[in-house]
DNA sequence: ATGTCCCTATGTTAGGGA
């Protein structure tokens, strides 16, 4: 079997679910991981994505944060955490995860670590050595793994319009880096980087300086597979149509078929 | 510092977050 994955950062899923209707419409893939719903779930529009044929599991949050793993109709799905293990304290709503058919996927919205250094920085790389650690775990399980989302981290210099003006980035400094290579080196894939290694594409343009016309814009958007996810890796690109729209996220989604 | 968009609440404007 095939199955499409995809993930985007809609920035409020009330300002967006007509563009996320339209595009699950469109593209039509079997699981879409949202990240930034921005609302808590009684607020979550489930009417309109079950009328375009697809079942929502989702941690919310009021004003900020927020995931969800949309499945198609017709695909089982069992949610798997509610939460990314190893701080019981921490209540942000950054990560679900589920069992979807046979794979395991997981929706994921790093923090963004802004400004650095300070606590901000300290919670982001905090977070992620807790994904990395989760992450880990994970591997154990028979299952083919997707971590989908926003991972505000730019891999590579190439994955930015400007990368010496944003050096100090949090989504650029070395430490997040690092610890996003931590995780490639327990042996998850860059779906996207793995099948177009030159590519300069970017998931994410910001809203100031007109960046999107300018096509100044950072990867930071990724689906990581693990082994057994990635030798059935088919198809991985990034639609930059709904970036184009009106009223459009900051973010547009990014996609990869399973050739299971 | 600034730009823009979206959220909430000391709510129809300001401040926080990205």
């Amino acid at each position: 079997m095939a199955i499409t994955v995809a993930s985007w950062n809609v920035n409020s899923i009330k300002a967006r679910i007509g563009h996320v209707a339209a595009w699950l419409r469109s593209a039509a893939p079997d699981v879409l991981c949202l990240q930034e719903l921005k609302t808590i779930a009684d607020s979550f529009p489930r009417l309109e994505v079950e009328a375009a044929g697809y079942r929502a599991a989702l941690v919310g949050q009021k004003a900020y944060n927020g995931v969800a793993i949309l499945v198609r109709e017709g695909l089982d799905f069992t949610v798997t955490a509610h939460a990314l293990p190893g701080d019981p304290a921490d209540e942000q709503a950054r990560y679900v995860e589920a069992e979807v058919g046979p794979v395991r996927i997981a929706s994921i919205y790093l923090p963004n670590g802004n400004p650095a250094p300070g606590p901000k920085f300290d919670y982001k790389l905090a977070w992620m050595a807790r994904l990395a650690a989760h992450a880990r775990r994970l591997l154990a399980t028979e299952a083919p793994i997707v971590l989908a989302g926003d991972y505000n981290v730019c891999p590579e210099d190439r994955d930015a319009y400007d990368p010496k003006g944003l050096a100090e980035d949090a989504l650029l400094r070395p430490e997040s880096r690092a610890a996003f290579r931590g995780i490639l080196h327990q042996g998850y894939t860059d779906a996207f980087r793995a099948l177009h290694p030159r590519r300069v594409a970017y998931t994410y343009w910001d809203y100031f300086q007109n960046a999107w016309a300018q096509d100044r814009g950072l990867r930071i958007d990724h689906l990581l597979l693990s082994p057994r996810a990635a030798e059935t890796l088919a198809a991985c690109d990034i639609d930059r149509a709904p970036r184009d729209k009106p009223q459009a996220s900051d973010h547009t989604p990014i996609w990869c078929r399973l050739d299971l």
